[in-house]
RNA sequence: CGGGGUGUGGUGUAACGGCUAACAUGCUCGUUUUGGGUACGAGUGACUCCGGGUUCGAAUCCCGGCUCCCCGACCA
């Protein structure tokens, strides 16, 4: 059997799991010359004739094999980040009760209109998560009872749902998403900033792995009732929603929705070194100080032996979302370029021609590949060069690695880098070690 | 939720109100080819979105619904 799922690395939860290497003749999914005619944007073309997704309705798409080990990779990174400043990954239901929602006063439909709703037999009702600050909230209850249990911070890495409206943009704004949020629980607004300010910087870490560092921001946008500014991170994009106005030397940026004088002034940002550019938010991070926990009454008792609120905060990162951008941010005509850290697979094999030699020597190498845990996919289709070539390209796996006979007759294996196309032929004995001296 | 489009084999397209709904691609079989979707042959595959209506006759015209796409509104 050549598709094997192991664990991949024990600093992850185990149930987290994903298929290092594959040949491709056992991948159920297709390349395919044009994408479907009511698929206008890029990420949903190139995702789903690459064989990524596939669309159900408008705003639902199946998350295909190779799209899964995509949003794991990015997952995994944004654990790594998350638990690096104290995060605690959980899972909550997808579904919810309406009590603490009733508390905050969102259950109304007034307040929220994008909800899934539905009831248990018996008609209790019950909704489809958008987002879990109620939920979370209210389970803190049992679990925060004193300032030495603060500060905590967990978070979900889950799918949510959002009857939009209208559903738009591929997987950039679906009706399910998949996306990590994190809670943080903190006994005051010190120690709330504190790590208000860790999380900034462990984003900027995430997008900065995920290959969106360059033209990600952070961005000043409206705050609500609590504070005066949230957070968003803004990746510049053609496709964007959101328009912002980026300073390029200070590496921030302010939303169009706070973008006035004032603002500007506060944030000490002079207008003649901005520039206009439309924007995607990948992330936002907010302080909600004690919105929630005033209402559904998650309180602790302080040094003073006094009941004080809970200081929340709440942080949001679109995982599918995220993958989309970079598709739409990193791809070329020919296809998908996937920055290394998310790509599917490292390498992607092929042969040409039916010589059995060559054959059986790209067949030792994937399995050398595979023995020393690299990631890589082996094109062993009964297909012609033109095919596996142009597959490749539109996959978009970071190293494509040709075995053939001109290969070898140029001095070994031809191994191209997808993003620049740069080309050098290596000794079929010294490959692995090629990728893991890097 | 307002406005505008759209809907034909798996996919991309064609078809004046009138022959058995055409072409390409895909898929199957055979031969061929192996560094950029190789070539040829034989097959396979469609209740033309759904429901009404007009007509001798509807993929085509009309009405209603649904779908998807776009613009806008909305988006803790």
């Amino acid at each position: 059997m050549s598709i094997i799922i192991i664990h991949i690395d024990l600093k992850y939860p185990n149930f987290h799991v994903v298929y290092i290497y594959m040949k491709q003749s056992q991948l159920f999914t297709k390349t395919r010359k044009e994408a479907p005619s009511d698929e206008v944007s890029k990420n949903a073309q190139l995702l789903i004739r690459a064989g990524y997704i596939h669309k159900v309705f408008a705003g639902g798409y199946t998350f295909l094999p190779l799209a899964v080990k995509v949003l794991e990779n990015i997952a995994n990174i944004i654990r790594y980040e998350m638990n690096a400043i104290g995060g605690q990954e959980m899972q909550s239901t997808a579904l919810q009760s309406k009590e603490p929602w009733q508390a905050t006063g969102r259950w109304n439909d007034a307040q929220v209109d994008n909800w899934f709703k539905t009831s248990l037999k018996n008609g209790t009702e019950l909704s489809l998560a958008f987002t879990h600050e109620e939920p979370m909230t209210l389970m803190m209850k049992n679990f925060i009872s004193s300032y030495k249990d603060l500060p905590v911070y967990p978070y979900d890495i889950r799918s949510v749902f959002r009857n939009e409206a209208r559903a738009k943009s591929g997987v950039m704004r679906g009706r399910e998403f998949y996306w990590k949020a994190l809670y943080s629980f903190s006994k005051d607004k010190e120690q709330h900033d504190d790590f208000y300010e860790k999380i900034a910087e462990a984003y900027s870490r995430v997008y900065q792995r995920v290959g969106l560092g360059e033209t990600t921001y952070k961005t000043f946008a409206s705050g609500g009732t609590f504070s005066q500014y949230s957070h968003e991170f803004q990746t510049v994009c053609e496709s964007g929603e959101d328009t912002i106005f980026i300073d390029t030397e200070k590496g921030i940026a302010v939303n169009q929705e706070v973008y006035t004088d004032e603002v500007l002034a506060d944030l000490d940002i002079s207008k003649e070194n901005l520039t206009e550019a439309k924007a995607v938010e990948v992330g936002n991070i907010f302080s909600l100080a004690d919105k929630f926990s005033t209402p559904i009454e998650l309180s602790y008792t302080n040094e003073n032996g006094k009941p004080q609120s809970v200081y929340m905060g709440s942080y949001g990162i679109g995982i599918s979302r995220l993958m989309g951008v970079i598709v739409e941010n990193m791809s070329d005509e020919k296809g998908i370029v996937w920055p290394e850290e998310i790509a599917p697979f490292t390498i992607h094999l092929i042969t040409f021609g039916k010589n059995e030699n060559i054959i059986r020597e790209a067949e030792n190498l994937y399995h050398d590949l595979k023995n020393a845990g690299i990631e890589v996919l082996f094109d062993d289709r009964d297909a012609g060069p033109g095919q596996k070539l142009n597959d490749a390209d539109l996959m978009g796996m970071p190293y494509r690695i040709v075995y053939s006979e001109k290969s070898l007759e140029k001095g070994g294996v031809e191994i191209t880098k997808r993003e620049s196309g740069d080309t050098e032929f290596v000794d079929p004995e010294r490959v692995v070690a090629y990728f893991n001296e890097g």
